[in-house]
DNA sequence: CATGAATGAGCATTCATTCAT
DNA sequence: AATGAATGAATGCTCATTCAT
């Protein structure tokens, strides 16, 4: 599982602060993306958003990356890396594959629908439907798409089930509660675990 | 179930083309603004887009609709109509709650990914996160929403289950399949019906 | 003094309602430009505001007048001819020549300042310019202004002051009132009646 | 007085071209925009016309200046600082209350009637009847009628005469020469003094 | 690294006007 | 006399992007 960002940050030494900057802009500038897409969307935010957020001016966060696109991909990628760490953390020490996949549906409904920005980037929201763009975000999925494969590959299911429409139904139906959930009632984390108890058999009963 | 659309050319007899022109013009208009939406997104699509395919010039488009906003109410409201449509045609003669269920998921998924362009706009991509133009969409979806409550009250479902999330989480998952079905494997309707043998408790089966 | 407008009919015997018809329409056209051109001003007004008002269609208008110009010139002319009405009434009786253009220095000051829709487009708004409307509207103003000359020759003045230019400067200090009065304080009629006392000398004093 | 703009001009020594650029552009813009507000009107000037006087693209003129109006209100304030300046120029060593007057109204009227594009911004010709627009451009001009207010407070006037209706028709007399006045016969400055001798009384004579 | 300035293309919308019916 | 439908040109404004400094 890639973490292409933020991770060496975390290990190496500290850098002295002239160096850090640079690496630290770049990171306020996702950050200051990932709030804007998450919250408004890919069309309605505009570079100037972003920028102003960041405190300064459009131009210069074409230093740091070539594009709107591309901004958009580094950020859907942080994201995608960010729930594939939460889902692995959650599988530890989980051991029976029914148990398993709740707990990862839990942990990606709970990263969903938290307040990290970065993650409110990854719905099904295609801020295009065509074009290279789309085939980028596929891709930062891919890896994730597979974790969520071999755990289902583990369950015990009838055998008329195709195990890749089981899959896509069930991150269908998990990333559909980025539009439907709000605070206040079950929490996301319950709502991930009422869909695997909706699909687990009488027979694998916790 | 109103279909405040197309329901005339259904019933009427056929008008002398003179008659139906003023009627023609705006359904091209909507026709033509459902195939765009749906294939590029609502923020992707511009007025001109609409007009130059149906052959006029974009100013024109103001006399039948106020704003885009409000074309893209007409053209959404026009879509939950046939889908409702659609679902009630399929039910019809089917009586067992899990026999109904698996209809109207069939129905649904058929008509979403049929080649209606009208239905491509129905999809979770919400155009706007907040204000009114959702408020609008959302009402027009409570109707068929409420349809599918009706149809999982029916159900036998174990006590722990909240019918409210059961729901959510097959429509997400239904809808979901606009984000991946690709035609060659299995059918729209066969996806639709494999979501409910998901569901389906072993004693209620077929 | 010409009355081009609404005159016939009151002198007129009273006509069958059905012939009446195409006049009242005309005039109402008028009365409702009069009352949106007056209120927002020439640019700020659309024809669609102004058929709607009258409770028809924009293209109808032009059965009437020729443009949006036209119909504008119509307005301004009916006011000018008003305000000539007003004036003259107001002379009646009147002989001193400081009492006469007191006289009309009131009873112009009112009018423009009253609730007569019509009058309000008088202002030195001029909603062009250049070009040939400006010239339409000097044309129709000329007959009203000649009548204050006419008043303004009989006073008896100091011989370095040029009438002409006191002519101007006693108008337009008059039409300033539309910028700057507002009901509470004195009566339009009083401050028309204060210009000419700032003006007449202590030898012509009432 | 404040001279908010071209102030630097006056009194810096003249900087490289290089550090002027900016400012100039600015200034360009503002200078094209008073020429053609002044000889066209607010509605009748787009934002195009004004660019291309500049020699760019619409947009770029949104860089300097976040809408029309505040291009407007930036041209009308410029205007009226300059002739503020103008005529507290013409008030020095001019000590008898009248003369002042009179001094100012001359200078008034010349600033008006010159070959200043800004000024001709400052006639009452307000560009909307209503809104901010009006209330910000009333705010400009107050400090400069308050200047008149203080003129006249020294004036030896009748008893009767509300100082209010005085000033009010003296401004209103002097920015209607905007209207009327045509190069070739009397200057404006004449002009403007012409007024203030047709109400002096003629115990203060000069 | 970041700014200031500008580009150029695009966008939703408005509006006076026309004209066949 | 009036309508319905459309035109065509313009308008204010936004935005991703570029680039010299």
């Amino acid at each position: 599982m890639k973490t292409r960002l933020a991770k060496a940050a975390d290990t190496d030494p500290p850098l002295p602060v002239e160096d850090t900057k640079g690496r630290n802009r770049r990171q306020q500038i996702l950050e200051a993306a990932a709030r804007h897409f998450s919250a408004r969307g890919f069309h309605a935010t505009s570079m100037r958003d972003i920028a102003a957020d960041v405190g300064f001016l459009v131009g210069s966060i074409y230093y740091h990356f070539d594009s709107k696109d591309a901004l958009f991909v580094a950020v859907h990628g942080a994201a995608v890396d960010m729930m594939a760490n939460a889902v692995q953390a959650a599988l530890i020490d989980v051991v029976a594959p029914w148990d398993r996949l709740e707990a990862a549906a839990a942990a990606h409904c709970e990263a969903l629908n938290g307040d990290n920005a970065f993650v409110g980037v990854v719905t099904p929201i295609f801020p295009v439907t065509v074009g290279e763009l789309r085939n980028a975000l596929a891709a930062q999925r891919d890896a994730y798409e597979t974790m969520f494969m071999a755990l289902i590959a583990e369950l015990d299911l009838d055998a008329n089930i195709d195990r890749n429409i089981f899959r896509l139904h069930v991150l269908s139906a998990l990333n559909g509660t980025k539009f439907w959930y709000r605070p206040g009632g079950k929490t996301p984390s319950e709502i991930g675990r009422q869909l695997v108890s909706m699909l687990r058999p009488a027979t694998a009963a916790r």
